[in-house]
RNA sequence: GCGCCCGUAGCUCAGUGGAUAGAGCGCCUGACUACGAAUCAGGAGGCCAGAGGUUCAAGUCCUCUCGGGCGCACCA
């Protein structure tokens, strides 16, 4: 077992001793039955084992008998400092709190580096998320990509990988002719005509486009509306697409959100890369020709039916260039391809999974996250939105109105394939209803303490740890040690919801143990190890509300 | 019809095959002359949708049924 963390190092001690209980008992090659891990439920030690319930089967023993000879043999040290058999024959492991106090060196030596690790080897992955058609305002689930995918990334920065976050920009299709054709339509109407009648069906009307186009206006006071026929869409929608992606950058970064590229579907078509994908798809001898059209043979590898890439008019299918950015993804050299999709692209799934094992590359190195479905509420109304109706929430309105911290919390509190409720009532209220402050409001106690213990002017005494005894200290002493692993198994799942229930459980922790035990109070020694534990509680605080790209104010 | 996701407290959701299934909100009791009450302590509230199976052990794994959402284009 590789440990990142104090709480690492302890599993790992355990699991030796307990290998070597088992060895002397005649017992070898059950190492793999080995499991230390936290306990459900308090009153069950610090750290709880099953191994004897594991065995049982091929040690042909009671299992609480044999957890109750290793108990009893168990050789102290300087880690635990005590073992207990219980129930049907768990292990129960309570560490010793001198040992677990260390974790504040550890702290303190780590700095904000505390809670990194090398756990990833530095595999590098590809995240691309949000990828919104540079056709119009990004909505609310957009947001919900943004929060997962640039908080995943930093979760995976902070365990040892090298993640890069990417931005897909779908400005080389048909779409943008649409934008262009909308844009042309709306400078007529800016002109006095009128449109609105005689709109067609295929172009969506959102008013937006509205702003696009008295940009283009001002910027060429010159051209005669009239001449913008179809021949003109495509140079006003390149205008149209520009001035979107424009717009999705700059609220993406007031979302904290920054992507370390912005890939052009564009740049992708004028390499030829769709029409090389398909060749090489057709080397491989993967593409059939059939009914006037050329398939991918996406069968082969599972997909539920073959897929088009040239119609029979000659055209390629979307899939066509994003399945060009993928190959080039792994022509890149990472090890893993992470996309965030939107609850839309089901369907999606299965076609990308073939392509890429197609190219001969294993499968599972896509992974391939559907970002659940975000329904907008106003406490318990619904709030409706159409795209097509023009009648929507732009993720900007949602960001503006509740908030970067409350948005990207609610955001990542839950796991990112289910389908959920964002509450703006409850986002925006500024009370103890909404949860991200709960975790803020312990990090600006903390500072509030030590503001005032920079204003009584004391001086420091040595610290000595060993004054963190009550129940409250040793809640936190063993909630700091498990925060490294926190962050590796958000990583590793791909689950950044762990880190704000992890942030949860320490506010908690500290909040309880603020209102019991006084701290600038104690006599100088005490106090000293006490000043020492908020600290490292305020700075594992930061540090996770950073994996979060959520603030931690100094007051409140 | 086929595929994917989801059914856990009144609501929103956690839950790594392990002990008596958790948190927040809401509801009910209590706690500021206090380092910040945006807090704390306690209480009520559950056939983990249902039925079979695997296992020493199932909310978790398998099969089926029921319910909800989303996908199943020579659209993007």
């Amino acid at each position: 077992m590789v440990s990142y963390s104090r709480f690492g190092e302890a599993q790992a001690h355990i699991v030796r001793s307990l290998d070597r209980a088992l060895r002397d008992r005649g017992f070898d090659g059950l190492e793999s039955y080995i499991e230390v891990d936290r306990p459900t439920e308090e009153g069950h030690g610090d750290l709880v084992s099953n191994v004897a319930l594991k065995v049982a089967r091929v040690t042909k023993m009671p299992p609480l008998a044999l957890a109750s000879t290793i108990a009893a043999e168990w050789q102290s040290d300087e880690v635990v400092a005590h073992v207990a058999a219980a129930g049907p024959g768990f292990l129960n492991f309570t560490l010793h709190t001198r040992w677990m106090a260390d974790v504040i060196r550890q702290i303190q030596v780590a700095g904000s580096g505390y809670g990194t690790s090398s756990a990833g080897n530095g595999a590098r992955v590809l995240i691309e998320f949000v990828s919104a058609n540079p056709v119009g305002p990004m909505v609310v689930v957009n947001g919900r990509a943004a929060a997962i995918g640039d908080s995943l990334a930093r979760i995976l920065n902070a365990a040892g990988f090298v993640a890069h976050r990417e931005f897909y920009v779908n400005d080389g299709g048909n779409q943008v002719l649409t934008l262009g054709h909308a844009i042309s339509l709306r400078l007529r109407e800016l002109q006095g005509q009128e449109v609105m009648s005689t709109w067609p069906d295929d172009v969506y009307p959102g008013d937006y486009v509205i702003a696009v186009a008295r940009e283009w206006r001002n910027l060429h006071p010159d051209v005669v509306i009239e001449d913008l026929d179809e021949s003109s869409y495509a140079m006003l929608g390149d205008f149209g697409a520009a001035r979107f992606q424009a717009q999705h950058e700059s609220v993406l970064r007031g979302f904290g959100v920054e992507f370390e590229r912005w890939y052009h579907e564009k740049d992708l078509r004028e390499a030829k890369a769709p029409e090389a994908i398909i060749e090489r798809l057709d080397q491989l001898g993967f593409m059939e020709a059939k009914d006037g059209a050329r398939w991918f043979l996406s069968e082969k590898f599972g997909d539920d039916k073959n897929r088009v890439m040239v119609k029979s008019d000659g055209t390629m299918t979307y899939f066509v260039p994003d399945a060009a950015y993928h190959a080039d993804k792994f022509a890149r050299g990472y090890d893993y391809v992470i996309d965030l999709l939107g609850p839309d692209h089901h369907g999606y799934v299965g076609r990308m999974r073939a392509l890429v094992e197609a190219l001969g590359y294993p499968p599972d190195r896509l992974e391939i996250l559907i970002v659940g479905l975000v329904r907008l509420m106003r406490g318990e109304e619904l709030v409706r939105m159409s795209k097509r109706k023009g009648s929507y929430v732009p993720l900007e309105d949602l960001i503006a109105e509740a908030g970067v911290d409350p948005a990207r919390y609610f955001f990542l509190e839950r796991s990112p394939e289910t389908p959920m409720d964002f509450d703006l009532d409850l986002a925006k209220l500024r009370d103890s209803k909404n949860p991200v402050y709960y975790i803020q409001y312990a990090g600006a106690r903390i500072h509030g303490i030590l503001r005032q213990w920079r204003e009584q002017g004391e001086s420091d005494v040595d610290l000595n740890l060993a004054h963190l005894q009550s129940p409250h200290e040793r809640q936190l002493l063993w909630l700091l040690a498990r925060y490294p692993d926190v962050v590796v198994r958000a990583a590793v799942e791909r689950a950044p919801q762990h880190v704000p229930k992890y942030l949860t459980e320490l506010a908690s922790a500290f909040h309880g143990f603020y209102r019991e035990e006084r701290i600038l109070e104690g006599a100088s020694g005490i106090r000293q190890a006490r000043l020492a534990l908020i600290e490292s509680v305020l700075m594992v605080l930061a540090s996770g509300l950073d994996l979060l790209g959520i603030s931690l104010p100094e007051r409140m």
